[in-house]
DNA sequence: CCCACGGATTGATCTGAGTCAAGGATTCCT
DNA sequence: AGGAATCCTTGACTCAGATCAATCCGTGGG
């Protein structure tokens, strides 16, 4: 748990990024940590919610319930995202901690004050918010559009790019990564069932796209099969 | 055709809504107009992009296609919805207008340096992406989960709502309603074929949940029953 | 050590939506 | 009026993914 601002390991990718050492004094004044155990429901869609806050580490998932039980996942919260929305007194998602978690929690009418005078705030908040909008219509296409394997291949390739991003390591050779969801999540994002997820897992592994070590750990020897088999084709990689 | 912002349809609804009268000046000084013609496409998914912009009138579409031709809309651009992405060089998405379209387009570098000097703009680009992101998860929820006769269910009653939220007139008693998109515009909105489409329009015709005038015109007996078909279940209105 | 439990896999079967194909209804053009 | 787009509807058949069900595997507890 950090406490200094300055020591943050998301200092420079969360909502405070662009943010002065000022600015920073002012926010150091008004956050608070809470952590979160694996599995335990951050808050209820509906709940009362009189905070804001950025994920420091540790992974939690927005999802979308209907009455009957079925359930979306429509927001994957990764360290430096940003949760709740300035404004808004209610949840309008289910927020879980899918692994162990730390936030650093505003309390909202203080930080919408802040953000009102601090256009820091405002333009990195814009910036990130865009980001996401971006990342949730991708996520439509894939929903809407794509059959189960390349909906499987599309998530590995998803979580390949950002640890990609950040650990700054490129996409060169054979990549290893590790699921941060369990099949049922999985399932959840893409639209599946469980079962769809596992049979679907298996079949990429036994045609060679990826290998496993245990049921977390995904190797990609070759990144550019993966994207084909997202129906991606983004190309990856250009030739010589 | 507006001239005058002050005359402007969607004044109080588009990204200059918190503008006052000496910004919205400036406003004036860099804006032009732009018209569409019913199919046409306003940019090409890839293309140079160098103007943002709202829309003034008629209706847009936001789409994302696969190189094997499979498509899926990711946006429904109405009045006030604002087209681009400050600081993106390129588009990101097929635009075309699916109706007669006005556009109020702004070159995007002075834009961008307006919104640096101006809060108020970006202040309501956040609230309008904002929103944009909610309708977009909501509609992941939809194409995840939702069969193809909740789909359709579903997506008349967001257009009966924002027809409601336009035109101020609640939704007391049966709404009728336009249906802006080809059946095809709805498949890709939905993640369906046109011909699933056209088969569950045709069913909850059948089972009295809407009535048709001609292909597009909609009636609506009773929203509460519409919306238990979209397994949205919000309850719609309070007894009594 | 044995058992229980949560997560994962795999098989058998069913079904909702896709595919392929044949018309119908409007509107526009000549 | 005739022809031909464009859009829509409907039917017959197929298939990808859901459902139902059995089993496996690793881990933690008594």
């Amino acid at each position: 748990m950090p406490v200094d601002c300055g020591d943050c390991p998301i200092r420079h990718r969360a909502v405070c990024a662009r943010c002065e050492s000022e600015e920073l004094e002012h926010l150091e004044q008004i956050k608070y940590y809470r952590n979160f155990e694996a599995g335990q429901t951050v808050i209820w869609s509906g709940d009362q919610m009189d905070f804001v806050a950025s994920v420091v580490s540790g992974i939690a998932t927005l999802t979308q319930t209907m009455e009957d039980g079925r359930t979306q996942m429509v927001g994957l919260l990764l360290p430096s995202d940003f949760v709740g929305r300035p404004g808004r007194e209610r949840a309008a998602y289910n927020v879980v901690a899918t692994s162990d978690m730390v936030m650093c929690c505003f309390r909202r009418k203080p930080f919408e004050q802040m953000m009102m005078r601090t256009p820091h705030i405002a333009q990195r908040l814009l910036e990130m918010t865009l980001d996401e909008l971006d990342a949730a219509r991708e996520w439509m296409l894939v929903l809407g559009r794509k059959t189960a394997r390349e909906k499987i291949a599309s998530l590995i390739a998803i979580i390949a790019r950002r640890d990609a991003a950040l650990n700054m390591q490129g996409m060169r050779g054979p990549v290893v990564l590790d699921l941060p969801l369990t099949r049922e999540a999985m399932a959840d994002y893409l639209g599946l069932t469980l079962e769809t997820v596992s049979r679907q897992v298996s079949a990429l592994k036994r045609d060679g796209v990826i290998s496993l070590e245990g049921k977390r750990r995904v190797t990609i020897p070759d990144m550019g099969r993966l994207l084909e088999e997202a129906g991606d084709d983004s190309d990856g990689g250009m030739p010589a």
